[in-house]
DNA sequence: ATAGGGTTAG
C-alpha cells in the first residue's frame, strides 16, 4: 500500500480548528461570546482536549467577567478532570462568595488521588483567609510538610497570610521565623497581621527590620496607623514613604485620604486630591469614596458633591458616602433628598445608608421622618435592624428629648444593649438634664465599659450638674483606681497650611501671650453682650474664680482666639476638636461669631457646629 | 500563584 504522503485534509482542518478556537478563547471578554466558543467546542470534540478546556474553565472561573457557576457546570462534565483544572476551581471559589466550596473541592481533588502541585495551595490557603477558617489551615499546614511543599515561598507565604488574617498571629511568627526562605511577601503579611490585631510597635519593627519594602510595606504600616487610631502617624509615613521615591498608586491614597479625614487636614486632602488629577489616577469607586468622606469631614461638602458628580460608576457606597456627608453636617433635609436621589436612580440603600439616613434625622431632629425610614427597613427593604440602627433611634429620641420612648425601645429590642446604646442615652439625660437616669446609666456605662475614661467624666459632670461634690470626687477616684485617664481635649487649625494645636490650658504656643490677652478682651466683650460663664457640671472642686480661668482656656476656646488674630476679618475659621465640645464653649463660640462677625466652623468627636451670627447649625443638640 | 483599600450610631 502506498505511504499517505501529507496529512489528510480532515485532520489539517481540525488542526487549525483547535488553534483558531484557542485564539478565540484567548480573545474572548464576555460570557456571550464564551458560549458559542463552548457550544462549538462541544460540536467539534474539542472539549476532550485538555488544553482548550483548561482555557474555557480558567475563563469562565476568572473573578471579572467569567460565571462561576458555568465553570462548575464545565468542570463537573470532565471526565477526569487535571490538577490545572481542580486548581482554576479551587482560585474561583477562593475568591467567590462561597469559600467553603474551594475547601470541598479540595477534599474530592485528594479522594480521588489528583497530585498537587505548587499553585494548589495559595488558592485554597486564600480560601482559609476569606473564612478566617483556622482549623482548615491547620490541618492543610500538615498535608503541605507531609507532601513536601513546605519550602515552598508561595506556599509559606499564603500560610504566613492565613494566620495573620485570621488573627493568629503567634503561629505566623512562628513559621516567619522557622521559614528558610522569606521574601517581601513574607515580612508585609507580618506587617499586616501585628497591624490587625492592634501591636502597631511590632508591625513598626518588622517594618524597620525588613532588607526591602515596597509600596504594599509602607500602605499596610499606613493603613494599620489609620486603624490604630494614629492618623498622624500615617500621615508622617506617606511623607517618608514618598521621600523614598515610591510612586503612589490608588491604595496608597485611600489610606492617606482616611488619615486626612480623621485629622480634618483639608490641605493635605486636596493636595492627593490635585495629585490625583496630575497624574491622572482613576478614580475608582473606593477611592471616589473616601474621598468623598475625606471632602465631607474636612467641611467641604461642595467639594464632595463634584467628585460625586464626576464619578461615573456611583455605586451604594458612593451615595451612602454622600448621605453621611450631609449628616455630619447636620443637614438631615439635604441627605433626605439624596436618599431619595439614590432610589430614584435605581440605587438600594444597604445596611450602611441607613445608618448614615438615620443618623441625619439625627442630628437634625427629624423624628418622624426617621421613624418611618426605621420601619420601612424591614418591611420595604428586607433588613433587620441592626445594633448600630437601634444605636441611632436612641441617640434620636434622646435628642429630641423623648427619653421614655428611647428607653423602651432598649427594653423592646431584640439585641442586648452595648456600650454605645447606653452611651446615646446617657448623653440625652446630660441634655435634657435627667439627673437622675444619667446617673443609673452612668453606672451601668462603667460597669459595661470600666476602661473607658469618657464614661468616668461623664457620669462625675452629671454629679457635679446635681451638686453633688462627694459623688463627684468619687468617681473620679474610682477612674483613678481603674488606672484610666481621661484623653486630654485637643483642637487644631489650621493657618495658612500650618496646624497649630492646643490643649487645655496649653501654654506651649509660641503665641500664647497674645493669645491670651485676646482672649480677657473677648470675655470682657462677650459679658457686655450678657455672657456668664456656666460651670454648673464642671467637675474641679474649685472656686469660681479658677473654674473661670480653666473653662476659659479650653482647648477649642485657645483655637477659636488664635483664628481670630491669625486670619483675616471675614475668614471663616475652621477647628476641629477630639472630643465633644463643651456647653460654655458653644455659648461663647456662638457669641463670638456674632460679634466679631465670623463664621467658625467646628468638628466635634461626632459632627460640625458652624457657628454663624449668633447660632449654630446644630440647633444646641449635639 | 502569595501581601496593602470603602461609606458606619456614641
Amino acid at each position: 500500500m502506498a505511504p499517505i504522503l501529507c496529512t489528510p485534509t480532515s485532520q489539517l482542518s481540525s488542526e487549525s480548528n483547535a488553534a483558531q478556537t484557542l485564539h478565540l478563547l484567548q480573545r474572548c471578554s464576555n460570557m456571550e461570546e464564551l458560549r458559542q466558543i463552548h457550544g462549538q467546542m462541544l460540536k467539534t470534540g474539542l472539549i476532550l482536549d485538555e488544553i482548550p478546556a483548561s482555557k474555557l474553565l480558567a475563563f469562565c472561573a476568572s473573578p471579572n467577567s467569567g460565571s462561576l457557576a458555568y465553570a462548575r457546570t464545565v468542570f463537573d462534565r470532565i471526565f477526569r478532570p487535571n490538577t490545572f483544572m481542580w486548581n482554576t476551581m479551587i482560585r474561583g471559589y477562593s475568591n467567590s462568595k462561597e469559600p467553603e466550596e474551594a475547601l470541598l473541592l479540595y477534599h474530592h481533588m485528594l479522594y480521588h488521588s489528583v497530585p498537587h502541585n505548587a499553585y494548589t495551595f495559595p488558592f485554597l490557603l486564600k480560601a482559609c483567609s476569606s473564612m478566617s477558617a483556622l482549623e482548615e489551615t491547620q490541618q492543610i499546614h500538615a498535608h503541605i510538610i507531609k507532601m513536601g511543599f513546605g519550602s515552598e515561598i508561595y506556599t509559606t507565604n499564603s500560610l504566613l497570610n492565613v494566620y495573620s488574617k485570621s488573627g493568629d498571629i503567634k503561629s505566623a511568627r512562628l513559621l516567619f521565623d522557622q521559614v528558610d526562605q522569606r521574601d517581601t511577601v513574607s515580612w508585609n503579611s507580618m506587617i499586616d497581621g501585628y497591624t490587625k490585631c492592634g501591636e502597631i510597635e511590632m508591625a513598626y519593627e518588622i517594618f524597620n527590620h525588613m532588607p526591602e519594602r515596597n509600596i504594599i510595606s509602607w500602605t499596610s504600616m499606613i493603613s494599620g496607623c489609620v486603624g490604630a487610631g494614629k492618623p498622624k502617624e500615617a500621615l508622617n509615613l506617606f511623607h517618608r514613604m514618598q521621600t523614598a521615591g515610591i510612586k503612589l498608586d490608588n491604595v496608597a491614597l485611600v489610606s492617606t485620604l482616611q488619615a486626612c479625614a480623621d485629622l480634618g487636614v483639608l490641605d493635605q486632602g486636596k493636595w492627593i486630591h490635585a495629585y490625583i488629577k496630575k497624574h491622572e489616577i482613576e478614580i475608582d469607586p473606593i477611592l471616589g469614596c473616601v474621598l468623598i468622606d475625606m471632602y465631607a469631614k474636612c467641611g467641604d461638602l461642595e467639594e464632595a458633591i463634584e467628585v460625586f458628580r464626576k464619578m461615573e460608576e456611583k455605586g451604594v457606597s458612593v451615595w451612602t458616602a454622600m448621605i453621611s456627608g450631609y449628616a455630619i453636617h447636620g443637614r438631615g433635609r439635604e441627605a433626605l433628598e439624596w436618599f431619595m436621589k439614590m432610589q430614584t436612580a435605581g440605587v438600594e440603600p444597604n445596611q450602611m445608608t441607613f445608618t448614615g439616613i438615620l443618623t441625619a434625622c439625627s442630628h437634625a431632629g427629624l423624628v418622624h421622618e426617621a421613624k418611618l425610614l426605621f420601619e420601612s427597613m424591614e418591611r420595604i427593604h428586607g433588613f433587620k435592624p441592626s445594633i448600630e440602627h437601634y444605636g441611632c433611634m436612641v441617640d434620636l429620641l434622646g435628642r429630641a428629648g423623648l427619653l421614655k420612648e428611647a428607653e423602651e425601645l432598649i427594653e423592646n429590642m431584640p439585641v442586648k444593649p452595648n456600650a454605645a446604646i447606653w452611651g446615646a442615652l446617657l448623653n440625652a439625660c446630660h441634655i435634657h438634664g435627667n439627673l437622675e437616669l444619667g446617673k443609673q446609666i452612668g453606672k451601668i456605662l462603667i460597669q459595661v465599659d470600666p476602661g473607658h475614661g469618657g464614661r468616668y467624666i461623664h457620669l462625675a459632670s452629671i454629679h457635679a450638674a446635681a451638686g453633688e461634690w462627694n459623688q463627684a470626687a468619687r468617681v473620679r477616684r474610682q477612674m483613678k483606681e481603674q488606672g484610666v485617664s481621661k484623653l486630654p481635649g485637643c483642637s487644631v487649625i489650621s493657618v495658612n497650611g500650618t496646624a497649630h494645636e492646643f490643649l487645655a490650658g496649653d501654654e506651649s504656643h509660641p503665641q500664647i501671650k497674645e493669645i491670651d490677652h485676646m482672649l480677657e478682651q473677648i470675655v470682657e466683650r462677650l459679658r457686655e453682650e450678657g455672657y456668664k460663664p456656666k460651670l454648673g457640671d464642671l467637675l474641679l472642686d474649685l472656686e469660681d474664680k479658677e473654674k473661670e480661668t480653666a473653662i476659659h482656656h479650653h482647648s477649642e476656646k485657645l483655637a477659636v482666639t488664635f483664628g481670630l488674630i491669625s486670619t483675616k476679618p471675614g475668614m471663616t475659621i475652621r477647628i476641629v476638636k477630639n472630643l465633644r465640645v463643651c456647653e460654655d464653649c458653644h455659648t461663647v463660640i456662638k457669641l463670638i461669631s456674632k460679634v466679631y462677625a465670623r463664621e467658625i466652623l467646628m468638628r466635634d468627636r461626632t459632627r460640625f457646629h458652624l457657628f454663624k451670627d449668633g447660632n449654630c447649625t446644630c440647633g444646641d443638640y449635639w
